[in-house]
RNA sequence: GGGCCCAUAGCUCAGCUUGGAUAGAGCGACAGCCUUCUAUAAUGAAAUGGAGAAAGCUGAAGGUCGCGGGUUCAAAUCCCGCUGGGCCCGCCA
């Protein structure tokens, strides 16, 4: 079932493509289609295709639309067509497009999904991935709540979605942490049992580091540790897994799950080796010449990439000199090695033997989260068509090399390599640093607690609410404020943590949002209507409400251009635009004083538009509220 | 030396991919917005507070779209060159 809106654009186009052919005119059906959009000026949906004809004629734009618009033939849903300046302009029949409008949604239109647009094609969609030695600060949780949102709205339009967090748990950082844990009295740390793990662990690897500092011989010691933990046997590398990685994957799932974020799988790096898939992709590029052993000189020994052999386009033509490392002379593969043998994991150019087995067998959204390791049984998770990664923008230049590689390695074989890049959250006048501690009292769990206490101070106001509901009012409104400040942002948008701008509760925020949805549904209950899909005729429509309607009916386009976009912040400000849109009918129309028909028509016009709020809410993970 | 990103109202941001009619929001500051009940009291009015569908709405104010060229019937949008800010270019992750 399509939606009216989208029939009537596609209609348009077919007549304006005949009208532009009956003029001699040679645009393409791309230009005519680009040409057509609602309209910013007169009438409601317009063209501007008669600049681009008058043009290639030789004509006078005016009298080119002029033409087409008293030649062309009216659609079904438009009442007339005028020409003003150059533009042919489509007026609606108002009732008849908002009827059809409100009918699809009451329908289900959008019930499954925004779009079709993925049909069915896998995406895997890595996001979170935070080192496991502190938890989560804001920088992370605007990772977080880009990758929820994301993967929502690639949902909604009808892919196959992957949810994957992607765990270091080699790495320097790592031993550290590590290090710090087995040390505890050497830092003069005594262990506070009521701690949230990832805290308490955050204040070892940052006590550790500074530790270093001062006596930098302890990196030998570190570096053994490095090296002992990698073996599963030894003291180090059980505390490593039992004690560590797991006591924080817990806590970071709580982290997580209080914001509402589920995730499909976590896939550790070290499964990467385990199951030779680094291996494997190193054959691989070996064998197409992409990589080679370099035999003298800077990198002998090494296993390398000339970057003139993929492509110097972008970030790669940024290098000082050609070369990247993947094997170091010594044997053992770097990060972007293990990046590229995950990459054609996930794109299934490699086989799938990872094993997988439940970490949290039903989290709260009701799905299993999986965990790489050395027992489970084969899941494909991998063959995916899509792969983004949502990494900040630092890391540009390296994610460039991986999807150099890979696409000089695997060709244009329908494979596509995304990488949503994110500008980073600072501090003011600081930046945020795992290593140093900067983030201390700047957690995603800090944040959240205040929100909580701030939206429950300004809900006790409602003295109808009971105290229960008031508790939990406040957690979805908190959170609200929260996910909005950071999705309205587009990602390359540098932010500034700033407590007041974080949590406001006015204007263009999250909770304005949901205050909307609360109206819309305290409407619908005062109402005692109960079936809306009975949709009587209206003679006329106010203004306020076909405003409101027309923007319903992008909802469709809307998410598919946030989906094309990797940028959530596109519903956002959708959002926005619907809430004000209707916030402004509701003034204006006194929707219960009507009578008959009239009441019924605007009760379903409202109906609708609360569900079109709900779908959008949820795209961004924000909980729709019935009263507040 | 090179590459990527950002620059739009006092502040925070949309709009740029695909050029189009008068460049839009929010915050802040300014001027306003219905009904009813109730408290303060000699009475009434005003004022303040509470409640209602009310965390809302309306109005006016605020702009060399960083600068300079170019392309075009038309440039915030495309191209070239600057300026300022951020990030990156390791046998780290």
């Amino acid at each position: 079932m399509e939606a009216p809106y989208i029939i009537l654009k596609k209609e348009i186009l077919e007549l304006l493509k005949r009208e532009a052919k009956l003029l001699n005119c040679q645009c393409t059906e791309e230009e005519i289609e680009n040409s057509i959009s609602q309209s910013k000026g007169i009438g409601d949906i317009s063209s501007s295709i008669a600049f681009r004809i008058a043009k290639q004629t030789g004509k006078r734009s005016a009298d080119v639309a002029a033409e087409i618009a008293s030649h062309i033939k009216t659609p079904k849903l438009v009442k007339s067509i005028s020409s003003e300046n150059g533009f042919i302009n489509f007026h609606l029949n108002r009732a008849i497009f908002s009827s059809e409008a409100i009918m699809h949604i009451l329908k289900g239109g959008y019930n499954e999904n925004a779009s079709t647009m993925g049909d069915r094609s896998k995406v895997v969609i890595e996001y979170i991935s935070v080192n496991p030695v502190h938890p989560w600060h804001v920088g992370h949780l605007r990772n977080a709540l880009i990758g929820d949102a994301l993967s929502n709205i690639y949902q909604s339009c009808k892919y196959l979605v992957v949810r994957e967090n992607y765990l270091d748990d080699l790495g320097l950082q790592a031993a550290e942490a590590l290090w710090g844990l087995m040390n505890l009295q050497k830092l003069g740390i005594s262990i506070d049992q009521q701690k949230k793990f990832d805290h308490m662990l955050g204040e070892v690897y940052v006590k550790t580091n500074k530790f270093i500092e001062s006596d930098p011989k302890i990196m030998e010691e570190i570096r053994k540790t490095n090296k002992l933990m990698e073996n599963e046997e030894s003291a180090e590398g059980k505390t490593l897994e039992e004690n560590m990685i797991f006591g924080y994957l817990k806590a970071e799932r709580e982290t997580a799950s209080s914001f509402g974020i589920y995730q499909d799988i976590i896939v550790r790096e070290s499964d990467i080796l385990r199951f030779r898939l680094f291996d494997k992709a190193i054959e691989e590029l070996k064998a197409k010449g992409i990589a080679k052993l370099y035999g003298e000189g800077k990198y002998a020994g090494c296993i390398a990439i000339d970057l003139k052999d993929i492509g110097t386009d972008g970030a790669l033509a940024g290098l000082m000199e050609n070369v990247k490392v993947l094997v170091r002379s010594d044997g053992t593969p770097n990060y972007a090695a293990k990046d590229i043998a995950y990459h054609m994991w996930k794109l299934g150019i490699i086989e799938d033997n990872m094993l997988f087995s439940p970490f949290i067998s039903k989290q709260k959204n009701g799905k299993t989260l999986f965990i790489s390791g050395k027992e489970g049984k084969i899941m494909k998770f991998g063959g995916a068509d899509i792969t983004i990664s949502v990494i900040d923008s630092q890391q540009n230049f390296e994610q460039q090399v991986v999807k150099g590689t890979i696409e000089a390695l695997h060709g244009e074989k329908r494979k596509e390599i995304k990488h949503l890049a994110y500008e980073v959250v600072e501090l003011e006048g600081s930046k945020l640093s795992g290593r140093k501690g900067t983030w201390v009292g700047y957690t995603a769990d800090d944040l959240l607690n205040e929100a909580k206490s701030r939206a429950l101070k300004l809900i006790s106001q409602n003295e109808n609410l009971r105290e229960d509901e008031k508790e939990r009012i406040a957690n979805a409104v908190g959170i609200a404020a929260i996910k909005f400040t950071f999705l309205k942002i587009s990602p390359e948008k540098k932010i500034v943590f700033s407590w007041s701008t974080a949590l406001t509760f006015d204007g263009d925020s999250g909770p304005y949002c949901q205050y909307t949805y609360a109206r819309a549904s305290r409407i619908i209950e005062k109402s005692g209507v109960k079936n809306f899909e009975d949709l009587p005729a209206i003679s006329e429509i106010p203004e306020e409400a076909f405003s409101l309607i027309k923007l319903m009916a992008l909802y469709g386009e809307i998410v598919e251009k946030a989906c094309r976009e990797c940028r959530p912040n596109i519903i956002g400000e959708y959002l926005i635009d619907i809430s004000t849109s209707f916030s402004k009918f509701y003034e204006n129309v006194q929707i219960l004083k009507k009578e008959g028909n009239e009441r019924q028509w605007f009760l379903s016009l409202v109906f609708a538009f609360r569900k079109i709020l709900g779908y959008s809410l949820a795209l961004l993970g924000i909980e729709p509220i019935d009263k507040m």
